[in-house]
DNA sequence: TACGTTAGTTAGTGATAACTAACATTTTAT
DNA sequence: ATAAAATGTTAGTTATCACTAACTAACGTA
């Protein structure tokens, strides 16, 4: 039954500090949603510092881009920029929860902040960008830029995923089909040859 | 003087708020980086509150949107759609502190959260669409669709802008007109007939 | 010179938050 | 049924924070 009450404090810590941020939840307000006393809280987690840790710990997906580059892709590139499209959403929405906390604490983990950002997507836009050169290659589109395609491609994804997860009643909510359809169709035309 | 001094803390306040979030920073931090008294601050604005609200207020930007559009535009369509991205980037830029404070206080602020976003970009969205839409009866452009197509490419420039401001030295750094000219042309070749 | 404005200083209040300690109660496993 | 583990309760410590009050010092202006 440990595990039991570790997780629901888990859980309401996730649910308060991602709508809140950390340094605007108390333990206090943990607790209350956990249903549980303060003290079992710190007697789960030493601090306040461990119940964010174990929080982003637990909400940190680490993404296996190559391993989908290698595995997942047809040749025709409409149809790979869809499924690209779709897995690094997939991935994102994944991370939603530490995006939505750091961003609200940016000052206090900068460091996370970092590893959100960079790490991860360049290694992605490298990826999409040998993709791009891959097809020219293979002559199914143009001699583009290919990192600066990458770039666009992906900051494109990106600010739909910010869109969706900083406004809850937005009007691009329920339109990720349709988006990812639009972008591509427009990426698709504008690249190919 | 007195204008001097409130002046001296409204600017403190920005710059500790931007980076910050606005519980994060204490009016002693204010006071100390504006290099006055704390009590000064409260003589000056009454509440924490009422210093954000100054902030808010000196930095908050309405868009000129309409009369942009019926001003500036040339009919070029690759020409049109690079003006129409620096306008809308230049205006997220001067509304960045604002941004960012709200993001790293969502919770409390959510009405101001709502402002931001919907009804400037809600606007420009219509904006952008007409244009395809007179762009298509003038036979320069396929006919699309419009609303959808405004939508990608108005979230793309929101991605760049994102990334620029959550994330200070990012690998996006001055690169604002390389990303605009191929987000551009990408766009016009996208939609071109 | 006298006065008003502006700012600094110091002390304090009340609220909240993170965290600790000691002890009581419930739950679970054997 | 009983011991051990998990949780609750209560009280308290320390620190910070928004904000107030009272008094003082510097300044320009009439």
């Amino acid at each position: 039954m440990k595990k039991d009450t570790k997780d629901k404090i888990l859980t309401a810590a996730t649910s308060l500090m991602t709508e809140r941020g950390y340094s605007n939840v108390s333990v206090k307000d943990i607790a209350i949603v956990a249903g549980v006393s303060e003290m079992t809280v710190f007697r789960h987690f030493e601090t306040k510092m461990g119940i964010l840790h174990a929080v982003l710990h637990k909400h940190s997906y680490i993404p296996y881009f190559e391993q989908f580059f290698s595995q997942n892709l047809s040749g025709d590139v409409a149809n790979d920029l869809k499924q690209i499209a779709n897995t690094y959403l997939a991935f994102m929405e994944k991370n939603k929860p530490i995006f939505l906390i750091t961003t609200q604490d940016r000052s206090m983990l900068p460091e996370l902040m970092n590893t959100i950002s960079n790490n991860q997507t360049q290694q992605l836009q490298q990826l999409v960008a040998a993709y791009f050169q891959y097809q020219i290659e293979q002559g199914k589109i143009r001699e583009i830029d290919t990192k600066a395609q990458a770039i666009v491609f992906l900051t494109s994804l990106f600010g739909f995923f910010v869109s969706n997860a900083l406004w809850e009643h937005h009007f691009l909510k329920d339109q990720k089909d349709s988006f990812v359809q639009h972008l591509v169709a427009t990426f698709v035309s504008g690249i190919s040859i």
